[in-house]
DNA sequence: ACCATCCGTAACTTTTCTGGTTGCATTAGT
DNA sequence: ACTAATGCAACCAGAAAAGTTACGGATGGT
């Protein structure tokens, strides 16, 4: 796997689970679904069940399901789970001597503030019932 | 430095050259402002003259200036520039044997395709000039 | 009671990405 | 010539992320 795998693997993995809601899936079937770990799945799901979007359950007959219909989950839901932000930059102290610096510094991180909420809006109008689609 | 680094410092350098255009800047001048080195700022800088956005000159008297005017770089034209794919995963070869898996496959990347122009058409809406702002 | 199965988590390794650094060829002005 | 700049390649170092192993705890079947 690649860059924004976290992503990709959240989304693919909750578009098939909204295939069939009831059925619980183990970290193991979805590893191997995904050609990858079910450390790595448990990660990335675990994200999500903090988020309220899955729940899990120990023991033998355990595993992960929705904790909601699939048309009440976005992909800002997902986006947001996960908790990486992709265009606004970190809050790093700007230590730049020069007031005008400052301003057009601080222009700039608001500028792409801006677009990622953008990008959260319009991931809000896409729910994983609508992916899987048709 | 952190993550986004490359939009942030191209970003920043060309609001700056937005205050005056006609003013020839070295990349040792550019790095020393971003608080990083000359190398890195031709870097990302040579990514930005392929585009189209800026222009080089070798020699003693060498250095960058924009080569367009700022109203008419938009944040789109950076992104783009760079090469940087926030959203969108890559093509990756979907080995599933199954056809239904290989559907909603296609259908995840193409949702995500999908929100990685929305996000370049939001970018294309605000221009340097605007960064800069008032 | 026992056992198999599954999650939760921690620790470690490996890979990948990226910025930083050095060096050198080339170009251009003085 | 000398100086100062870009262009480029090669390498190093650190961080981030995936992958892996291991183990504890919970749960259900036998």
């Amino acid at each position: 796997m690649k860059r924004n795998s976290r992503l990709s693997l959240a989304l693919h993995t909750l578009s098939h689970m909204a295939g069939s809601p009831d059925r619980m899936r183990t970290s193991g079937d979805i590893a191997e679904h995904a050609g990858t770990n079910p450390v790595v799945v448990r990660r990335v799901l675990g994200k999500l069940r903090e988020a309220g979007l899955l729940t899990s359950e120990k023991g033998h007959a355990g595993g992960w399901r929705l904790a909601r219909k699939p048309q009440d989950i976005t992909l800002a839901d997902v986006y947001l789970a996960l908790d990486e932000r992709m265009v606004a930059t970190d809050e790093t102290s700007d230590a730049s001597a020069c007031s005008v610096e400052h301003a057009l510094h601080e222009r700039v991180s608001g500028v792409l503030k801006e677009i990622e909420e953008s990008l959260v809006q319009k991931l809000s109008e896409t729910s994983i019932a609508e992916v899987r689609g048709v």
